[in-house]
DNA sequence: ATTCAAGCTTGACAGTGTAAAGCTTCGCCG
DNA sequence: CGGCGAAGCTTTACACTGTCAAGCTTGAAT
């Protein structure tokens, strides 16, 4: 079409973006080198010229999606209510709406073996969202605490993965309860001001 | 209810078996119908008598290792000290460990894509795990509280699945906080008797 | 003008899941 | 006793996958 500023996408995005479409709507199972090649319009052995195989396109995917999860944390939390409580709740929001929406993507990015993890930027992704996580739970604690933050990361990432998000958790029968009813346990109800809530 | 007399395995257990070692020694991705069946000893079609293809076989595997799983939670219940928050942290204990032996058998299990969550013999062996978790978790609750329940769940299954079992979580690079901590931030110190801990 | 590397294509290969067809073998019923 | 029919298994075949090797084009740098 037209030449003179690249208008269109460079062939890395048209890839990452088709594999991104096949992940949605067809599962894991359905992104496929070949496939997120001929939906971007190339030939099915051009990704290697971008690409460590397929592994190294759902890297890709996995660190773009790390940044549309951190965007989501971010937009829940500052939405909320300007109470520690809520601004917390508020990430646990985001993180859980993602989940819902691109379970796919959420998959690549915490289930392990097929992606890789020592890759720069998919650290600085996750790193990234940690620290997020980490900075709402620093009204409670003064700081950083690891047993505080493990709780709430744990409980956060366990509901989504237990399948809480949907209308019946995946191995009891019930209706699942409410995340913040959860969050409430593990964040006790009192002053803000009372420092560390987990003694050392 | 099974034949009493084969002495050789049946083709059906030894596929099985076959796939657990294939997962065991190289991961999921390890796991494939035809080499199960090589190493079986049988034909790369025979496993279509018994399963209902890759995802038969990995269901069927699945089934197994709840029961290994359940059996690894009653273990280390069984083992503990005689107080709920004992019984109930050796009941984690026994998950976890199960998870830092059996990755590929955890990933089967609760990882969503690979396996037919709606086989009744799979749901019955999930069921029983959450029953086991449940009846750990009813002497601080006075009977079923899914809140309480739902965070013990999610926190454990988090806890895991978020690599803390390892060196080092994936998210911070700090060294892990032990699982007893973020436990006791759900399971008050306090007497048993106070009734439920989450009201309603 | 030449070179050279990046980007892409075509072609090939081993490995995968799965379906179809044929072969054994054993239990059962006539 | 005879046959027969289904279960279990093998062989064969096919479409699809990831990956590699070789060639083609193109554009910028030397």
């Amino acid at each position: 079409m037209t030449q003179d500023t690249p208008p269109e996408v460079s062939t890395r995005d048209a890839l990452i973006e088709a594999g991104m479409a096949l992940l949605a709507e067809g599962g894991p199972e359905a992104l496929t080198l070949r496939r997120a090649a001929a939906r971007a319009g190339v030939s099915h052995a051009a990704p290697a010229h971008h690409f460590k195989g397929l592994r190294g396109l759902q890297t890709a995917i996995a660190i773009r999606a790390f940044a549309d999860f951190n965007r989501a944390m971010i937009t829940h939390r500052d939405a909320a209510a300007d109470t520690p409580f809520e601004r917390l709740a508020g990430i646990c929001d985001g993180y859980l709406a993602f989940v819902e929406g691109q379970e796919g993507l959420f998959h690549l990015m915490f289930t392990a073996a097929e992606v890789d993890r020592d890759d720069p930027d998919f650290r600085a992704g996750a790193t990234r969202a940690y620290g997020l996580l980490r900075a709402g739970c620093a009204p409670f604690t003064g700081g950083a605490d690891l047993v505080f933050e493990g709780a709430v990361w744990s409980a956060v990432h366990g509901y989504a993965t237990l399948g809480f998000t949907r209308k019946r958790g995946q191995a009891g029968g019930e209706n699942p309860p409410p995340f913040r009813a959860l969050l409430r346990l593990i964040v006790p109800d009192r002053p803000d001001h009372l420092g560390p809530v987990s003694a050392k």
